[in-house]
DNA sequence: TACGGAATCG
DNA sequence: CGATTCCGTA
């Protein structure tokens, strides 16, 4: 069953997959906050996207692809959020080739400056409310809302009627990529057009760092065969994906 | 353009 | 730990 968010997901065959993405707090946490951690590179760049930002990143065709327009221009922005004034693109670049190692990005290759996330095995889940408080050790920490997405401002997470939400696990990124049908079915790279209805999706997604760098695996992320994670091999890469069982999951990526 | 090692930082 | 900085290589 569908929760009441919404019926269920209008088009995931449009080309227009984000309108706006909301980070956990384990995120973002803000600089105030004890033990603060800053927000991370692939937090900000689906943040860009979600907003549409348009002129220095747009996705592209493929699902999860995006495109640097303007390399310098997203450099400069990434170095004010980060409080780098000299930041370019070569310093940011080999902070998203560190992704590849990671899993969390791809690179295109013959498109420039073209990347991938790597959202090959989302876990969907409704969002009203997620059923089960973790009460585990995870995330033990569970500091008052912070959901400070930076693109909170344009759009209602899901039905807007959140006052004070449940203690949720985390999460949710409204709105992301579309799963992909069949192997190679995409393409169609939409003539910008940022004006679609915010799709009623939410991702439950638990990313937990943690200390593991193994990287022992360089087979090209097969993005399968990876049982609920988001980002593939997560496990062993230092990213953390649980889902909670909130009675209707829906796997993305079709087939394992 | 893109890659990745190495040192360093917060 | 996740970048940031710098740089040699392709």
């Amino acid at each position: 069953m569908q929760c009441s968010c919404s019926p269920a997901v209008p088009h995931l065959s449009s080309p227009y997959w984000t309108r706006t993405v909301l980070f956990p707090d384990w995120a973002y946490k803000p600089a105030w906050s004890p033990g603060s951690r800053q927000v991370q590179l692939w937090h900000f760049l689906l943040e860009l996207l979600g907003r549409g930002e348009g002129g220095a990143i747009s996705w592209g065709g493929e699902w999860g692809e995006f495109v640097i327009r303007d390399p310098e221009r997203l450099a400069r922005l990434w170095g004010e959020r980060k409080g780098k004034p000299h930041m370019n693109y070569d310093k940011l670049s080999r902070a998203l080739r560190y992704y590849y190692n990671k899993r969390i990005l791809h690179k295109t290759k013959g498109k420039r400056f073209t990347y991938r996330f790597n959202f090959s095995k989302l876990i969907l889940v409704n969002c009203p409310r997620v059923p089960p408080p973790p009460s585990h050790q995870l995330v033990q920490s569970r500091p008052p809302s912070v959901l400070l997405a930076a693109a909170a401002a344009a759009l209602p997470v899901c039905g807007g009627a959140a006052p004070q939400p449940a203690p949720r696990p985390f999460l949710l990124p409204c709105c992301l990529p579309k799963p992909v049908p069949s192997p190679r079915a995409l393409h169609g790279p939409g003539p910008r057009g940022p004006s679609g209805p915010p799709p009623p999706l939410a991702l439950a997604l638990h990313v937990r760092a943690n200390g593991r760098s193994p990287l022992d695996s360089a087979a090209g992320w097969d993005a399968n065969r990876v049982g609920g994670s988001l980002f593939g091999g997560a496990k062993q890469t230092g990213i953390q994906v649980e889902s909670r069982r909130a009675g209707s999951d829906v796997q993305m990526g079709g087939r394992v």
